[in-house]
DNA sequence: TTGTAAGCGTTATCAG
DNA sequence: CTGATAACGCTTACAA
C-alpha cells in the first residue's frame, strides 16, 4: 500500500540505510552523488512519505508540541495559538492546541499530556499546579508564570496603572473594574493596579464580577450591575472580551460609549480596533513573547539541564480616539 | 526513564501481552479479575502512559485528524476548528489545524499531509485540486464542496437572495457586494444570488473587491471605493470579517451605520452580535455541519469503500435590529 | 561510502 | 485465560 524505505531499497538494490541516509541528508554521512540522485528520484516517483510514528519510535522525538491555554474560545488565545503555529511551522514542528483543565498533565487522565506523544509544552496562563508532574519540557508564558518552569512573563502592572489613572485624569468620577472573581487576587497585575490607584486617589473600588471571561457573561453582568448600582463612567476591563461584552451590554441599555462611559480593555485583540469607537486596550507584545517562548523551548529540547530561562516583556497601553 | 508495558510485565511476572490486554480492555479478551486488578494497580502506581508512536506503528492508526481551512486567521474558521476540537475530544481523537495552501497533499512537500501521520482530513472550503492525490479519507465541507469527497454542503443561496432582497425592499437604492476577486465566480452562492437579484430588479451590480478576506483589506478598499464612486446604501458582504472591516472603514469616514448604509455579513461569527448596532448576517448551522462531517469521516475510517456520503445544510439569514 | 543487526514500545497471531 | 514470537518502519551503532 504505502511506500516504505524498504520498498525503495529493494527497487534500487541498495540497503534501507542508504535510502534513509539520503532522504535525511545528514551532513555527517557521505554518499556518492550518483546513488543520492537515484534514491531521490525513486523516492519522488514512488511517492515516498516517511512514517512519522516509526520515526518517532526510533528517535524518541515526535516533533510535536502542545499549546495549552485556559480557553480555546477566547480570541486572544486563538491569536497566540496562531502565532505559534506559524513560528513552529518554520521549524517543521506540529502544534496541537488544548485547554489547561482538560489536558491534565498526569498519566492517569485518558487525555493527559503524557499520553499525547509530545516533545514539549507551551502554556499561556498560570495556576498550573498539576503540571509540576509532567516530565517533559514546559515553557510558561503570561502575566503570572510558574516559578518552576522556563518563563516568558508579561508585566501588565505599569500599563494597568496608566489605564486607570488616565480614566481618572480625564474626568471619570467612578472607575469600576470588571473581572471574574477567580482572578481577584493579588497576583493579578490588573487587579492590584486598579486597587492601588483607587486607594491612592481615595476612591472606592467597584468590582463587577462576571462568572467567567466570556463576552456573554460580561454583557449580562454589567446590566445587572448598572441596574442596581447605577453606571460608572470609567471601566477598566481585565480583558478585551469582557470589555466588548460590557460595551454591548451598555449599548443594550442605551448608554453611550464613550460619552457616558469610557472603556479600556486588555490584551490587544484585533477586534478592539474594529469597534465604534475603537476601543483602548493594553497590548501584549505577542510576537516577541511567542518567539522567545519558542526559543526557550528549543534550547531545552536540545539540552534538558539548562538553568531556568526567564524574561519579562512589557505590555503597552494604547489609547484610541475617545 | 518512562514506564513501558515491559516494565510492568516484569514487575508483575506476567507477559507484556497480558498487560497490554488489560490496559486496552478489549471485550474479546478474557482475563481473570485478579490479574486485571494487579495490572491496573501497577500501571497506576508506576505512572504508565502508552507510547502513542508505538501504538500507531503497530496498529497503523494515529487517532489524529487534520482540520484544514483557507485561513487560520479568520475568526469563522477558528470557530469551526474549535467545534471540531470539542467533538473529536469526546472520541479521543486529536485534531491539528492547518491552512490549505501550506498543507499541500502531495508527499513531495515537506509539510505535506501524507507526512503528518493522519487518519483522515476534514476540510472547510473548496478549490482543492491538489487533494485528489491524498490517499487517506477526506471529508469536505462548505459552500462549494468537491465532487469527489464525502461532503457536507452548506447552501448559502437562498439566504443570500433574501439578504439582498431585504436590503432593496427596505429602501436601499444602491446595494453593493463586497468580495475578493478570487471568489467572483458562478460557483459562489453569494455572488450568484447578488448578481441575479440585481438583474431581476434592473439594478447595476456594484462590486467592491478587497485583495483578500481580511478586515484590514475591507477597511481600506471600502474607503477607496466610496471616495471614487460615492457611497452605496446597502452592502452585502461575502463574509463577516469583510463586513466588520467595511463597517470600520465607513465609520472612519464618518458615514453612519445603519442610517446611511446598512450591512449584511455572512457566516455568523460571534463578533457580529457585539457590534453597535449588532450586525445582520447569514448564519451557518455549524454544530450540525461539524457533527455530520465527523460522522462521515468516522464511517469512512471504519470502512473505506463506502459509497460517497453527502448532505446539504441550509444557512439562515438573521436580521438584527436596524 | 555502504551494509548489517538490533532495538524503539506496541499489537496481532497463533500456541498452549 | 495466558504467553511466545513476529511484525510495524525507522534510526543508531558498528562493521565492512
Amino acid at each position: 500500500m504505502t511506500v516504505t524505505l524498504k520498498d525503495i531499497a529493494e527497487h534500487l538494490n541498495v540497503s534501507k540505510m542508504t535510502v534513509s541516509r539520503v532522504l535525511n541528508n545528514k551532513s555527517s554521512d557521505f554518499i556518492t552523488e550518483a546513488t543520492r540522485q537515484r534514491v531521490q528520484e525513486a523516492a519522488r516517483v514512488m511517492g515516498y512519505a516517511p512514517n512519522r510514528a516509526a520515526q518517532a519510535l526510533a528517535t524518541g522525538q515526535t516533533r510535536r508540541i502542545a499549546f495549552l491555554s485556559p480557553s480555546m474560545g477566547s480570541r486572544f488565545f486563538q491569536e497566540v495559538a496562531n502565532r505559534f503555529h506559524q513560528i513552529l511551522l518554520n521549524d517543521k514542528y506540529e502544534i496541537i492546541s488544548g485547554e489547561l483543565d482538560r489536558q491534565a498533565a498526569d498519566s492517569t487522565h485518558p487525555g493527559g499530556l503524557s499520553r499525547m506523544g509530545l516533545d514539549g509544552v507551551l502554556i499561556y496562563g498560570g495556576r498550573l499546579g498539576s503540571f509540576v508532574e509532567y516530565k517533559g519540557p514546559v515553557v510558561n508564558m503570561g502575566p503570572h508564570c510558574s516559578e518552576v518552569f522556563d518563563a516568558v512573563n508579561v508585566d501588565l502592572y505599569p500599563a494597568s496603572r496608566q489605564a486607570v489613572e488616565w480614566l481618572f485624569e480625564t474626568g471619570a468620577k467612578r472607575v469600576a473594574h470588571i473581572l471574574p472573581p477567580s482572578a481577584q487576587n493579588d497576583w493579578d497585575d490588573r487587579y492590584r493596579a486598579y486597587r492601588e490607584v483607587s486607594r491612592e486617589r481615595d476612591k472606592n473600588p467597584e468590582y463587577i464580577q462576571p462568572p467567567d471571561w466570556s463576552r456573554a457573561a460580561a454583557r449580562n453582568t454589567i446590566q445587572e450591575y448598572v441596574k442596581t448600582h447605577g453606571c460608572p463612567d470609567g471601566l477598566f476591563c481585565a480583558n478585551d472580551d469582557l470589555a466588548i461584552g460590557a460595551y454591548r451590554g451598555l449599548r443594550d441599555m442605551g448608554i453611550r460609549v464613550p460619552d457616558q462611559v469610557r472603556l479600556i480593555g486588555c490584551d490587544g485583540i484585533e477586534d478592539t480596533e474594529y469597534l465604534d469607537p475603537p476601543m483602548s486596550t493594553i497590548v501584549q507584545p505577542l510576537e516577541e513573547m511567542c518567539k522567545n517562548a519558542w526559543e526557550f523551548l528549543k534550547r531545552r529540547l536540545k539540552k534538558g539541564n539548562l538553568p531556568r530561562q526567564r524574561m519579562t516583556c512589557e505590555a503597552q497601553l494604547i489609547l484610541r480616539e475617545q
